[in-house]
Parts: C-alpha cells; structure tokens; sequence
DNA sequence: CCCTTTCCGCGTACAGTGTACGAAGTAACT
DNA sequence: AGTTACTTCGTACACTGTACGCGGAAAGGG
C-alpha cells in the first residue's frame, strides 16, 4: 500500500539537488521523529575526516576506505550520507572556501584587491590539494558563495559596472589558481628534500648531455640566474610579483574612464 | 659469462634520467645492431595515441589498456617503452608544448606579452586536459624549453633583469593556467549540452530555496547581472579582460623605473 | 646449419580503486 | 507483537596500474 501524496514532490531526489541540499546542509529535518536507528555518525564527519586526510597525505590518498577507517565505519556507510566521491569532493573544497577569515574591507583598492588576492592564496596554502581537484559540476555551497560576496564588495562603490567587477574578481582569483598551482609543486618537491637535491645533481648532468645549450640563448641566461639568485623556495615571491601587476594594472583600468 | 665494460656507466639507467633521455628522445642507438625483433611501436606513437585519447575523452580516459588497444598492442608492451603513467604523462605535455606556432617577436611589448599569453592560453584550448594535469616532477623537455625560450625572447631587451624577466613570463603563464581552468570547466559543461539548462533551472529552484538571497546583497546583484549578461561562454572574454589587465601592469612596471 | 644470446611482445596475476546490491539489525508507529 | 522505515556494512564486480616471467624472433658465432 503506497502514500500517494509523498510521492508527489520528492521520491528520488534527483542528483545535483542532493548535493545541492547537503552542501547548504539543508537536512530535511522536519521535527517528525525518524524511525530506525539513529545515524552514528555526520556529513560534516565525513568532510572533516577527508580534509584532514588530504591535507597530510594528499588528494589521492583520500578513498572513500581511507575515510571510512579514519572515522571507523564501513565504507559502504559513507553512501547513506554522500552521493558518492565526486561529491565529497565538492562538499570538501566548499567546506574549506568557509574557514577564512574575512574581515571588513578597509584602507585603498589596492589593499583590499590584495586582501582579496592573498586570502585566496591563504586558502590555497592551507590545503594544496585544491590545485589537484577538478570538478564536473561548479557546485555552488556557502563557503564560495560568502567568499564571493566577500570579494566583490571589496570593490563595491569604485564606479565599476556589475560585469567589470565579476571580471575583476574572476582575474584574481585564476591568478592566484595559476600561482598557487605552482607554488603547491614547489612545495610537494621541498617536501621531498635531500632526495631533490639528488635529483637535479642527476638531471642536470641529463641536460647538460642532451639539451644544445646554444639554441636556448635567452632563457640559458635567465634560468640560470633565476635558479641561483632565489632557487627553490620562492614561488611566493613570483606570486606576489604578478599579484601587483595585475592589481595595479585594475587601478589604471579605473583612473582611464 | 658476464661483460664487465659494459657494466661500468648504465647498467640500469635510473628513472629520472631515463624519463629525461626520453622526453629528449635521446635514444641510445649507437648504430650498433641490435639482436632480437625490431620494436613494433615507438615512442612517439604511444605518445601521439595518448593526446588523441586525452583530446577526444578526456584525460581520465587515458588509461594504459586503452592506449595499447588504440595501437593495437598488448597492455604490457607499453611499458618496454614508457616507464609508466606518470612519465607518459609527462611526455604528452611537453609533446603539446612543441605543436604551438611561435614566430619571431615584432610590435610593441604589449602586443609581443600578449602574444606570449595567447599562445599558451591556445594551448590550453587544444588540449584543454593540461589543466587536470599535474606531476610529480616537473619535467624538463625540449617542447617546454623551446617555448620559455621564446616567452622570454619576448621581452628580452626591454631593459629588465634576468630575474624580473622570468617573473613577468611566470605571472603571465600562472594567470593563463588559472583562466584556462575556468574555461575548461565551463567547456565541459557546454559539451553536456541541454542537460546543462536543465541543471542550471534544477539548480536555481533549490537555490532560491536554500540559500538567503539577503546574505547575499553584492554578489546577488551582480553574479545576476554577470550571468544575464554574457551567461555562459565567455570564460573566454573574462580571460582576455585580466590578461589585459596583468599586461598593463607590466608595461606599467617599465615606466615607473 | 644449429645454438646461443639478446631483445620484444604480452598473458596472467595482484593489490588497489569506486560503488551496486541486498541482507541484517534497530527503533518507532500501529 | 507486527509492521515499517531506517542505518549499517559484507560481498561482489568492473576497472585501474604494473610486476613477473614465458614464448618467440632476430642476429652472431660455430
């Protein structure tokens, strides 16, 4: 015997809605007590469990059994509360786009563009995975939503039109995705040290035989001086030299109209 | 009874110079003969297989058995060539960075940076998997020299050091990586076709539900005003506005020395 | 000519992945 | 007590990268 009235707006809760709802975290806890025994453990368990995991050992380390161990259930308990692994993932990069501190805009444009700048790239340091994880879906949580309302209003009110501030906002943001993209390779190598030093001893010796140093003039010299004046080490300076080019090439953007 | 010359330099020639020998297909073939079969396949065709693969479907589906069967050889063959995934990996991207068009510079620097910005954004744009890409090492191949060579011919002899040199083509490349991203993302997207409209509306219904549009006041307006506007597709107008931009930056650099 | 040596091709096997299915158990409602 | 809704999770399957080792093919030496 079925409840035909249930069945009229939601049985299956089509996909993308699901994981829409779980990321604003809109349980459908209506007060009416549930039956059956009480879930043991939380989506945020979960996303908590995976984060931490990437962060100490890596994207790739995360499996759905990895998580499942760390917060000590069955693997397959993780399904009755995330669709499934691409959608953990989601469900994690919105969680860590909420930990940032984000207080209220002060001080010229160009500070608070480079607020907007280094707390992404904050974000990105904290956890390098985000680098690594491409999404099929650009899942719209709170965590991006309030970083995003955090990041126009820091140039609400300079005489920019709505879609110059989207680009503006969108030309930060890939810029320090770019940056940070390197930084967290740099960053990956260190981590593997001496064995790194070993590794260019070896490579460069490789080089030095197969590469015809005279067809690379121009780059010869740079690289080389790059690599010895600040070596391994300095992505971040690279970063926060393409970080105030771009900023200040947006204030000259405002002071030509 | 054992050789002992032959013994003495590269008896098992170790990963990373192997995988550089062959990134500069510095091949050992001393003219000497070689005993047993002549190989069937070659390098390259692995190589070639693996970027049409990646092109088509999508790097996910660059799997080893589904590269042998496009050349129609066993899985394991694959690997008396290639030393594995990760290193085929790294032998697509440099192969990619070698198709690119790179005339000699001529015109303003502006109109050489950006030139040095789209190449590789069209890059990107071929083979939009780049993105997804990220390895272990960052290999040093000829396809990638050649283009840092011409990246930074770009601006050579406009009056800054080495280091500021390398600097601007870094910034310039991070920010190409991290619009390409966007792009890509939204490329994927469009490929699904009407299924996307379809998830925008699902999206929007659960959205207006979920969310409070009043938390939301900048960024309600314009993402609304951004999405009205030029909607989907022009991830690629956003990129060349903060290219735009950057560049202005740089040139801005230049005067104020 | 055969035998040895050296190399290529690749079948099989294994540990690991995400996840579909369905059985077992538990708590509330009737 | 019986029914119903719910959570947990063992098992199984298709798929991944790749180690091992066998069989055969081409060249060199007798």
């Amino acid at each position: 015997m079925y409840n035909h009235e249930m069945a009229a707006e939601q049985t299956p809760p089509d996909e993308p809605a699901r994981t829409l709802r779980l990321l604003w975290r809109a349980s459908i806890d209506d007060g009416a007590p549930r039956r059956g025994p009480r879930p043991r453990i939380s989506v945020d368990a979960i996303v908590d469990a995976s984060v931490a995991l990437a962060d100490e050992k890596g994207l790739e380390s995360v499996t759905m059994r990895a998580v499942a161990d760390r917060i000590g259930v069955g693997v397959m308990t993780l399904y009755g509360y995330v669709p499934g692994r691409d959608e953990l993932l989601g469900l994690m990069i919105d969680q860590i786009a909420t930990e940032g501190v984000r207080p209220p805009h002060t001080g010229t444009m160009r500070e608070r563009l480079e607020a907007v700048a280094d707390e992404q790239f904050a974000e990105c340091r904290r956890h390098p995975w985000i680098v690594d994880a491409r999404l099929p879906r650009p899942w719209i949580g709170p965590g991006g939503s309030h970083r995003y309302e955090w990041q126009v209003a820091a140039i609400d009110g300079e005489g920019f039109d709505d879609i110059t501030m989207d680009q503006i906002v969108t030309a930060i943001v890939a810029y320090v995705h770019g940056a940070a993209r390197h930084w967290a390779g740099e960053q990956a190598r260190m981590r593997l040290g001496d064995t790194d030093i070993e590794w260019w001893t070896s490579t460069g010796a490789v080089l030095e035989e197969v590469m015809d140093g005279s067809q690379y003039p121009v780059s010869g010299r740079v690289g080389q001086a790059a690599g010895e004046d600040y070596g391994l080490g300095d992505a971040e300076r690279s970063y926060r030299f393409g970080r105030d080019a771009l900023i200040s090439g947006i204030e000259q953007l405002r002071t030509t109209r």
